[in-house]
DNA sequence: TAGCGTCCTGCAATCGTTGTCAGCAACCGC
DNA sequence: GCGGTTGCTGACAACGATTGCAGGACGCTA
């Protein structure tokens, strides 16, 4: 018993088109050709198609680009996916989306699926262990991250990112200007890029405005909704809870504002909130949120010439790393602390 | 000049580990074979991968699957991806994901290159056109529809979807129920099932209800946020507006409430809101949104099974259709008209 | 008419794997 | 000791396309 294929092969189109297979096989590819026409109406009336994996196996290209995301639910991801293909479809590329679920170990599956199938992956790593690119790279197909980088690696790789550490800054900043001093931070896992600059980001502006972060105002969630809030659950049963927090990436906080919800602490007056990427929610929430929001379309189209330029070979060996800018987005989650929660906070403190 | 291909094949593999090719393959596919151990070493030192493109051109499969959505924006899509990748992990398939942005012809593109690459196709259509699913199906690759159907088509597929009528119906009874009389609607494309069949049972309802649906009632919106944000802005805009609106998606919603919020109408005292899909904001919102919601991750899961079952050709000729119920889900967002609504309605009613 | 370039064509050799088939050894039961 | 299993093996022919090469047909120039 052999393959299911049911449709017919190129040969069989050269015969009744009275040609030699290498002769339709031009026609397919643009080569001017003296039966044009009847090649083409045999074509329509067997229905032919060529085969794919006959044509990558011979060919060695396959046409396609894969996208590797750790969570395709997430909004930004959805984002960066818009901008890729849009990027690749001027070329003729066609993009695959593959899910990883924020597990290296998935990841590892995908990739192993996905080689030899494309011509080239778009990889936002779920950890910042450099195993699955060694093996995109042992196999020799070009690589682009986006959003994450791998540490230690051997070779680098053409990376896209955003000033994660100057966001999280911001953000403190801004809080500091409006006069809060018990600020606190719903953080991604420190294992990924993302998750561990803005956690940096974060500490370090909290260092320069002279503000202390005790343990207590430290929650790790899991980039997801649920772990967002069980993280700020957390924050909020301290004795004495912040007055502000500073929310790691958009699921996260979403996860966050319905754990506020529930323990009805009103924003901004009893906490001023400030996410991570912005939504297309943000502005119909009563307050608005304020975050930190950062090019997405744009980081998928950069990543996709990149790697298209990859492919073609029309790049110099030196990979680029390109760091792309956050801008802070106020809304009225973030006003100062009212007078209560700053008294509060000041007689605690000289307890 | 030939492929681009680095590594090395099966047959230098078994060179070096001192057997034939076929023994080689037999071992990696599980045969019990005596120099098992001195092969996967072997394979270990050249880090050897098979061809994928090789494996699926003689076998005959590709061991992954295509979901084609029209816009991988929308949460539901997305929900529905990773049913679909849960139930297909067990079996060892890989989802590939495509995004036709609502275009037929994007669609056709799609398929014309996931054709050939993968063993079956989940497709979400973007209009009821058959053009698309018929290539599909003389090409003889399995194919399920999910959320959609196509017309007059000859020959018919595994199909799931939801109670798009009934659903819509709920919505209004819910409407009538509270006293509302001027009822309109943000309807999706009459071109695509569920913007037909939602937009249908709508207007079945009003019809039972006894209540008018005047012309400027109906506004159309392309099941994106500017369609629903465009269409909003036009109901609001009678000389007469509605008291309530049944939103006919979840992006739709998204632009509506953005209007709304812009035009000040407060919800629910000059408006009630009905949306269509739940979201994760909905009950974040103030007040929180009335949706009807529908199963997401099992239309997935169950789509991803009947593949399944056809790829492996467990499963006797007959298409199945599936059809999942709605759930009214009451937030904050729909209430009794207001005493001067009502009145303002009677009036202009008697004039 | 010979000589040369251009255009189009078919042949045949791949690409890397899988599955069929025959073959060889070892082992079983009678 | 002999036919009949097993259990493993290698040779070889596909799978369906692409592509380097050689060559035929044709037109043009000298």
């Amino acid at each position: 018993m052999s393959t299911a294929r049911r449709g017919s092969t190129i040969s069989d189109v050269a015969d009744r088109a009275g040609v030699s297979a290498s002769t339709v096989s031009r026609h397919l590819h643009g080569d001017a050709v003296r039966q044009g026409e009847a090649i083409d109406s045999v074509i329509k009336i067997l229905g032919f198609r060529p085969s794919r994996a006959a044509q990558s196996l011979r060919s060695g290209r396959t046409g396609s680009i894969a996208l590797v995301v750790p969570d395709i639910t997430n909004p930004f991801f959805a984002a960066v996916v818009r901008g890729a293909e849009s990027a690749s479809a001027a070329e003729g590329f066609t993009v695959f989306l593959s899910n990883t679920e924020e597990s290296p170990e998935r990841e590892a599956q995908v990739i192993d699926n996905v080689l030899g199938r494309v011509d080239g992956i778009i990889l936002a790593p779920a950890s910042e262990d450099d195993q699955n690119p060694a093996t995109v790279h042992r196999a020799g197909v070009p690589l682009v991250f986006i959003d994450c980088e791998t540490t230690g690696s051997p070779v680098t790789f053409d990376t896209i990112l955003v000033d994660n550490r100057r966001g999280a800054r911001e953000a403190v900043e801004h809080l500091a200007a409006l006069g809060h001093r018990d600020i606190a931070i719903v953080s991604g896992p420190l294992g990924s890029t993302p998750g561990r600059e803005r956690y940096e980001g974060f500490m370090a502006a909290m260092d320069d405005a002279g503000l202390p972060v005790p343990d207590g105002y430290v929650a790790f969630g899991g980039f997801k909704e649920r772990g967002g809030h069980q993280a700020m659950l957390r924050l909020l049963g301290q004795t004495r809870p912040p007055t502000a927090v500073f929310v790691g990436n958009n699921l996260m906080t979403i996860g966050a504002l319905h754990a506020i919800h529930e323990l009805a602490v009103p924003i901004p007056d009893a906490l001023s909130v400030v996410g991570f990427d912005d939504h297309v929610f943000a502005d119909l929430l009563h307050p608005g949120l304020t975050v930190v929001e950062r090019p997405m379309e744009e980081q998928g189209v950069i990543a996709m010439r990149l790697l298209l330029n990859r492919i073609a070979g029309r790049v110099d060996a030196q990979p680029r790393r390109i760091v792309l800018d956050t801008t802070l987005r106020v809304r009225g989650s973030t006003a100062p602390p009212s007078p209560t929660a700053a008294m509060n906070a000041r007689a605690t403190r000289h307890a």
